[in-house]
RNA sequence: GGGACCAUGGCGGAAUUGGUAGACGCAGCGGACUUAAAAUCCGCAGACGGCAACGUUGUGAGGGUUCAAGUCCCUCUGGUCCCA
């Protein structure tokens, strides 16, 4: 046996991803309309300069999803950039005195190589950064556009304020416990002058649109609705009664989305910091009611409105008048009331409202039943509040009505009262996106004593960052402390005014990047609508479930905003998203001293132990982290075996939207599988076999299948194996993806080429390497294409922009493959297997029956006994039911 | 507490949407090649019983619909996520 060549990845990927870079195979074609385009995103990465397996997984994904629609014909746009405002800049900055534009721009050169490495089939061209005057000029030409619009405002607001990172949060970028989501800090509550974005205005076109978006996960959606969060209620006036119960001009407004229960309720809340509270505090309760505010103020939203925390309140010693039923209720403020939803006040149903039955029991307020369960008499409220629905009592003229129907009778009197009017009430808020930090987008606004706000002229964009700066991390902004950027001429009188010194939070700059793509180099606008009309919406959009809520919901009101500005002529930004799972690596940790355990100090994986105590270790696998030890580094990985089999391993090793384990002897198995299909090529070469000239292509195949003789067995299971591969596959890739499935199905082409190729004709050999080779092209790129040219599919001096593998076309599966002559029938007895038979395949009903009756597998469990009954499914089975 | 999703061999996962459960791979076992090992190739493999043919059983648990259920319905248990 001669020599064979070994497949060695290391020796041809870096050369291959030059020659298609040098080739411009990866550039993105001229569309113009009527042209069948496609566009696949990858949402762009924060620039920290490590590539770690979760950004692998993305960009294989979405790469496969380009590189398919390529050879489908598609005119394919597949982008990337990188998300490149942030903390990290700056904390680098204070910490390490490096500029923070200086270390962004390293990271990005250094991901960009990494990603490179991958072969993936990016068009570089439209790469762009946030953090670049190029692109955030842009940023605060659209903040600009929201400002005109009439979308964009100040308020004082009381915000999260993270005191280690010294600026404030969104309240998305607090989590459940109340620590910010970045520095893990204990939030603080502040008031201060903030910018924000009307998201509010378009909640209710955020929701109806959802229903649209088809090709999005349902829970993504799910998800998105809960958070706009749309009820429907009334908002309820109840006016204040002075000392001597008579009614003064005061009201309190409470929002109530049970306005059927108004005749049960037995106190007034208000919010602490509601602006009624001051006014409506009487003398002797001042001391008290003060005292509680300070409290409430240190507590986080969490803290105050979670369901097992107890609920604290105070009465502020004045009252209200049920407009209902002229009942006098005392006015209380408690913790769990804000001041940001609804109107900043409750009404207190204890018996139909469980937060309110536990406040009313704590501070012996009246529990005055007004709902019954439908058929039942009065019912004991011992254990709570009773929130089902049922029929009204104690309700006066309403009593007797079922609460479905007393909730708009009772808004409606109420109407006619002026005490009522029906209210949407969203959970939703607007978008504070003032941040006081360095490195963000500038907001390009001028504060003039005479004038207010001017917007800074659109020609003397961008607002750029200064570079001479001091970093200390202290005292909020370091913007603020520049006096010679902030001390400007007004744009509208020329007099002495300030530069705003609020930068934007990072999400608007990722609000439409996926925009800007479409567009990259336009100097005039952020992009021209022809532009983005043709390209968007984005086809295939792939990311993390973590964005499910934010980026997702910001992008889709950027997209319905600039709808509305003419800029853009679509309602949704992306077609089909898939949010794809995590990489968790293997993690060892001692439930003894709770310490974590690197794999390389594991000596026996199959027992592992502590090597310091020796005490058993917890096996499990988790997202992949540093201070679990349980990374696996990519560049690490392409090393020892390719970035083809990191990318087979990754695609093949779990469906992309569930979680992966990463398993070392399953890379090694992807590995072994590409090498077998090396050898396959080997065995082909060996034996003289050519695709050049076109050799194995559908056309030369039709034409020997026309004049040549009678395919031999083997021809016949070689031509099932390819064409069933080209049928599978192309199901695999179409709508919703399942690479795992795609590629398990190249193994079972592999294998069959494995024990059929030696013994069949030339034509039909030579077919099954050429499909096998383009099925495998998007997965491994830079093996199918060295293949190609050994092979001879193409010759070293032929264009490779022509003639690479990957602009070739995609096969087309031929029925006539898959017929058989023969196939197994399953005989089933009372829906029990108990045998098979081969019947022709075109056998009719009557005849498969018949043949199933004649059968050795009837006489034997039917005992010579007529069935009952008979279902025949044709190409299937048989069910005798005895 | 409410909602969504999920539960299949030792492991990751398949299953044409109601029609042969366990494809494909990993790990394992047996064999061939080799002085030997690695690599490679061939084979076995849900569990239980049996020398075998084969039989019984089997998709978290229990019930139901159906000729037929991993797939549909109800109840429960456990897990993940989202909202409180």
């Amino acid at each position: 046996m001669s020599e064979s060549s070994r497949y060695q990845p290391q020796a041809t990927e870096a050369g291959w991803q030059r020659a298609w870079k040098a080739n411009g195979l990866h550039s993105t074609p001229e569309v113009k309309a009527g042209d069948d385009a496609f566009y696949a995103l990858s949402m762009f990465p924060y620039p920290s300069g490590n590539l770690h397996m979760g950004h692998v997984r993305n960009y294989v994904i979405t790469d496969v999803v380009a590189r398919v629609q390529r050879l489908r014909g598609k005119k394919v746009l597949h982008p990337m950039g990188w998300d490149a405002f942030g903390l990290p800049a700056e904390n680098a900055a204070i910490e390490r005195g490096v500029d923070p534009g200086v270390w962004t721009d390293q990271n990005i050169a250094s991901m960009r190589d990494q990603l490179d490495q991958l072969g993936l089939s990016i068009d570089w061209e439209r790469e762009l950064a946030t953090c670049h005057g190029d692109y955030y000029r842009w940023t605060q030409w659209l903040f600009l556009q929201f400002l005109e619009a009439g979308l964009a405002y100040q308020k004082d607001a009381t915000v999260n304020w993270d005191p280690i990172d010294q600026t404030v949060l969104a309240n998305e970028q607090v989590d459940s416990e109340g620590r910010s989501w970045r520095s893990g800090a204990l939030v603080e509550k502040r008031k201060l002058r903030q910018w924000f974005l009307k998201i509010t205005d378009y909640a209710q076109q955020l929701l109806d649109d959802l229903p649209k978006l088809e090709g999005w996960p349902e829970r993504v959606r799910t998800m998105q609705a809960n958070w706009i969060g749309r009820s429907t209620g009334a908002e309820l006036e109840f006016p204040v009664v002075d000392a001597n119960g008579q009614e003064t001009d005061a009201r309190v407004t409470v929002f109530t989305t049970r306005p059927d229960t108004l005749f049960g309720a037995s106190y007034v809340v208000l919010a602490p910091e509601h602006p009624l509270v001051p006014v409506l505090t009487s003398a002797a309760h001042q001391t008290e009611v003060e005292a509680f505010c300070d409290l409430v103020s240190r507590q986080s939203e969490q803290e105050r409105t979670a369901e097992d925390k107890p609920k604290r309140g105070v009465p502020i010693g004045s009252q209200v008048r049920n407009p209902a039923n002229g009942e006098l209720l005392p006015i209380w403020i408690a913790d769990y009331v804000l001041a940001e939803y609804g109107t900043g006040a409750v009404m207190g149903v204890p018996a139909h409202d469980q937060r309110d039955f536990l406040f009313a029991r704590q501070y012996e307020l009246p529990v005055k039943q007004v709902i019954i369960p439908e058929g039942s008499d009065e019912h004991a409220f011992e254990g709570g509040a009773w929130t089902e629905s049922g029929i009204l009592i104690h309700s006066g003229r309403f009593d007797g009505l079922t609460n479905e129907a007393a909730k708009s009778a009772i808004t409606k009197a109420g109407e006619e009262d002026g005490w009522a009017r029906e209210k949407v009430q969203f959970r939703l808020r607007d978008w504070l996106i003032s941040r006081q930090r360095y490195w963000g987008c500038p907001i390009p606004v001028i504060h003039c004593d005479s004038c207010g706000v001017v917007p800074v002229p659109s020609e003397q964009l961008p607002v750029e960052l200064p570079r001479d700066v001091a970093f200390s991390g202290k005292g909020g902004s370091p913007l603020a402390q520049l006096d010679h950027w902030v001390n400007v001429e007004c744009p509208c009188c020329g007099k002495p005014a300030r530069r705003e010194t609020d930068t934007m939070d990072t999400f608007m700059c990722s609000s439409w990047y996926f925009l800007r793509y479409s567009d990259a180099k336009n100097t005039e606008l952020p992009f021209a609508k022809e532009a983005v009309d043709q390209w968007l919406p984005v086809d295939q959009y792939v990311g993390g479930i973590e964005h499910a809520i934010l980026h997702l919901l910001y992008s889709r009101f950027f997209t319905k905003v600039l709808r509305d500005r003419g800029l853009l002529g679509f309602d949704e930004p992306f077609q089909r998203l898939l949010t794809q799972g995590m990489v968790q690596g293997i993690t060892y940790k001692n439930p003894k001293t709770g310490k974590y355990i690197p794999p390389s100090e594991v000596a026996d994986p199959t027992d592992p132990r502590d090597p310091l105590t020796g005490d058993p270790l917890d096996t499990f696998f988790e997202k992949m982290s540093k201070s679990k030890y349980n990374g696996v580094d990519p560049a690490v990985v392409i090393d020892k075996y390719g970035a083809d089999t990191a990318r087979m391993f990754i695609l093949f090793k779990a469906p992309p939207e569930k979680d992966l384990e990463w398993d070392d002897a399953d890379v090694e198995g992807q590995f072994r599988f590409l090498q077998r299909i090396w050898r396959l090529a080997d065995a082909a070469l060996e034996r003289g076999l050519s695709l050049a000239e076109g050799a194995g292509s559908a056309a030369a195949v039709a034409e020997d299948l026309a004049s040549g003789p009678a395919l031999s067995p083997a021809d016949q299971e070689l031509r099932r194996a390819v064409h069933t591969a080209i049928h599978e596959v192309t199901e695999d890739l179409d709508g919703d993806v399942q690479f795992n499935t795609a590629v398990s199905e190249l193994m079972k082409l592999s294998n069959a080429m494995g024990t059929h190729l030696a013994g069949s004709a030339d034509v039909f050999a030579c077919e099954a390497l050429r499909t096998l080779l383009i099925l495998l092209a998007p997965f491994a790129p830079h093996m199918a294409e060295e293949l190609w040219l050994k092979l001879g599919g193409r010759s070293a001096d032929d264009s490779l922009a022509q003639t690479s593998i990957h602009n070739q076309s995609w096969p087309q599966s031929d029925a006539s493959a898959l017929v058989r002559d023969t196939v197994p029938l399953v005989i089933q007895i009372k829906g029990k297997v108990r045998g098979n038979l081969e019947v022709p395949a075109d056998a009719d009903k009557a005849t498969l029956e018949k043949l199933a009756l004649e059968s050795e597998i009837a006489a034997k469990w039917l005992e010579g006994k007529a069935p009952s009954r008979v279902i025949v499914v044709p190409g299937k089975l048989v069910n005798l039911v005895p």
